[in-house]
DNA sequence: ACAGCAGTTTAGAATCGTTATAATGTAGAA
DNA sequence: TTCTACATTATAACGATTCTAAACTGCTGT
């Protein structure tokens, strides 16, 4: 399956039929080798740059909104600031740098096996996430 | 030391005069014997329910924002829609209930020692915080 | 006591991220 | 081509938070 392909296929299982603009917006997304990590306004800003027809906000909220519902991007809350979206929808942990506010992910590899010894009657874990603060030295 | 000279002590140490509109905000943040977690909407809420003369909420924005940045309060982000605030400025993990909203404490004995594997050149880190998130079951 | 003054409280305005609305545009089906 | 459902857009509304500027409080020095 060609990525334009797997793109297609997100869209349509959200319910989103695959106009151009939803498609340039996937492509920024994930479209890449990497995670991305994004907030709306660096979504938009790279969306600009890269394309002659500018996209609303409103498209872009709309269709980073429906993404995520239906389980294709993830929102990591770091501050109040302002939200973050991932392309990482597994359940992983981040390094957030608090000089650049760049978030990193790191993975079960990455850290010693986590286990929960207090016990929550009638709950059930839904996720287990970690996030590391670092900073520069000095 | 009493506990409103302690009161008095964080207000002081905060370079904020002990005024009685800030006692009150500091007797329900610090007069308790758990940590208490909570969003200014709640703080606000509990001020007016307990006081008879109405607290504005710029104050309560106001204190909070200086014992905060002061280190007396922590934030804690669990989700874009409102700020949380946390009487225990340790580092520590939370439950979050996601059915409640409400969040817990736990500490480093009710989970397994945490190391970070990965290393990241030229940066320190600040703190390592686990979320565990549950939901009811069924 | 009282004027002066620094610091405080307050209501309301401003701001900013996000969501809703409603008018206009677009494209596939018949 | 016309119809129609769906998309896009600009802009308004919203809600949490921050700012502002005016009124208030309570020391301080006389
Ligand atoms: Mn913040
Ligand atoms: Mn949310
Ligand atoms: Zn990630
Ligand atoms: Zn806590």
């Amino acid at each position: 399956m060609t990525i334009e392909q797997e793109l297609v296929k997100k869209l349509r299982s959200s319910n989103l039929r695959p106009t151009k603009q939803r498609l340039e917006i996937c492509r920024v997304l994930f479209d890449r080798q990497k995670t991305f990590h994004f907030t709306i306004s660096d979504l938009a800003q790279i969306l600009n740059e890269k394309s002659k027809n500018k996209i609303s906000l409103a498209t872009i909220y709309n269709t980073v909104d429906v993404l995520k519902s239906k389980g294709h991007l993830k929102e990591i809350s770091i501050n109040s600031d302002k939200t973050f979206f991932d392309t990482n929808i597994s359940n992983h942990h981040h390094f957030f740098n608090e000089n650049t506010n760049e978030l990193t992910d790191f993975y079960d590899e990455d850290i010693s096996q986590i286990k929960i010894k207090k016990n929550i009657p009638g709950k059930k874990i839904k996720s287990v996430e970690v996030l590391v603060k670092v900073a520069n030295n000095n």
